[in-house]
Order: structure tokens, then C-alpha cells, then sequence
DNA sequence: CCGTATCCTTAAGGATACTG
DNA sequence: CAGTATCCTTAAGGATACGG
């Protein structure tokens, strides 16, 4: 049994897949993997996810110090979302998981 | 936008991440790599999940295809879990993600 | 030992409206 | 454009009891 930020997890693999759980957040991370995004191109890439629950993933993933944004002070207000040093760490694994994906699921378009 | 099984994804690794998705799959898949398990020997690792829960979880990887299982006519009954191909060659991306948190979270035991 | 059924609580996700 | 607030629906997980 394994304790982090008050919360039990019964061995490591645990632990990692809480910190990408839900339905978006390995999904930006992987594209946030190519560069900067702002906070729209995120919701474009995500299909229209509410504002709502966009935000809150990612302010999840940043007090997680996977990602990082940058607030420029205009108008109107621009903001970008970048990974860290370990959000990058974790692509590899993603990256994986997608090609394990793309290969076993040659599924449909549209 | 793809989809599988009635389901949208916006991308692979929506897809991918979904078949792992729910508090256990992940934990049942890396320990399922070291070879094929019993039922209490999985909700031992589990920490004493509910039988329903694990079950339901047995029965999605099943439905999925990442695992099989084997019905031994015994009583008392016995039935062993283990990959299936497409399960085993998931395992190098969980893998990856195992160590990635080993690495960066070398958190508090008990 | 393994699996099912029922009931319950909480967490996740979405719709919408509003603000600087 | 980016973020917050409110309300709502559904999905996930757990407790318990029972049956083959």
C-alpha cells in the first residue's frame, strides 16, 4: 500500500494512471506533446468539451506539475498550456499506448 | 472522430486509454504479465476490491479481448485469468508508465 | 471458490449562463 | 478569449447478501 497527496494506491501503475485519468487528459497531453497550445486549439482538439470540464482537467494537470501555462497580459487575454519537464517524461508511455492502438484498432473513420 | 463500438473517440489514444479506463484495469493487466492468476489472487492485489467490482472489470478486459479465461470443472471451483496476444502486447506502454512513476514518485510506503 | 443481484454513495462529465 | 458558477445526468465504485 502506497500513500500520495492522501490518497492509497496498492502499487505504482495505481498511482500513474490516476494522474491521467478521466477522458481528456492523456488526450492533451499527447497533443500538448507538439508544442504549445492555447486554450481554444485544446477545446478544438478535444471536439467542443465544455469550458467547464476542459478547465478543470487542465488546472488538475498543472497542480500535478504535468503542464504549465503562460498568461500574456492583453486584450483579449491569450494563455498557453505547455508540458513540464515530467509531463514530457510521460509521452513515451503514451506514445506507446497509442501506436499499440493505432495498430490493433484500424477502426472507422467518421 | 472515430469510433468503436458505438463510441466516439477523437483519437487513438482516447480509444487506447479507454479499454484501461476505471480504477483497476491497469493494476489487473501488469499483474496478469507475470503470468496467469486466480481470482482471490487478484483481489488480493487488489486490496480487497469487491467481488462485484472485479468482476465487472474481469468481464469488460474479457469483452475486450485483453484477457481469457480458463473454467477448471472442480469443486470447489477454479478459474485462472491471463493475456490474451492483444493484451500482452499492451504491456510495453503500461510497462513504460510503471517506471516512468517509480522514477518520479518515490512516495511514502504504508 | 467464483459469480450474481441489489442498493447506495460519490465522482465524472456535460449544458448553460455569466464575467473581466 | 479565457475562466467561473450553477445545475443536472450518468458512470464508477463499494457494501452486502445470496447461490451454484
Amino acid at each position: 500500500m502506497l500513500k500520495y497527496k492522501n490518497k492509497k494506491f496498492v502499487c505504482h501503475i495505481d498511482l500513474g494512471m490516476e494522474l491521467i485519468r478521466g477522458k481528456w487528459k492523456a488526450v492533451i497531453l499527447c497533443h500538448l506533446n507538439d508544442g504549445p497550445k492555447r486554450f481554444l486549439e485544446l477545446q478544438r482538439i478535444t471536439c467542443g468539451v465544455s469550458q467547464k470540464v476542459l478547465n478543470e482537467k487542465l488546472t488538475e494537470l498543472e497542480n500535478d506539475g504535468l503542464i504549465f501555462k503562460t498568461t500574456y497580459p492583453e486584450v483579449p487575454p491569450r494563455v498557453e498550456y505547455e508540458l513540464t519537464d515530467l509531463g514530457k517524461g510521460l509521452f513515451p508511455a503514451l506514445d506507446l499506448l497509442e501506436q499499440w492502438t493505432v495498430k490493433n484498432y484500424p477502426f472507422d473513420k467518421k
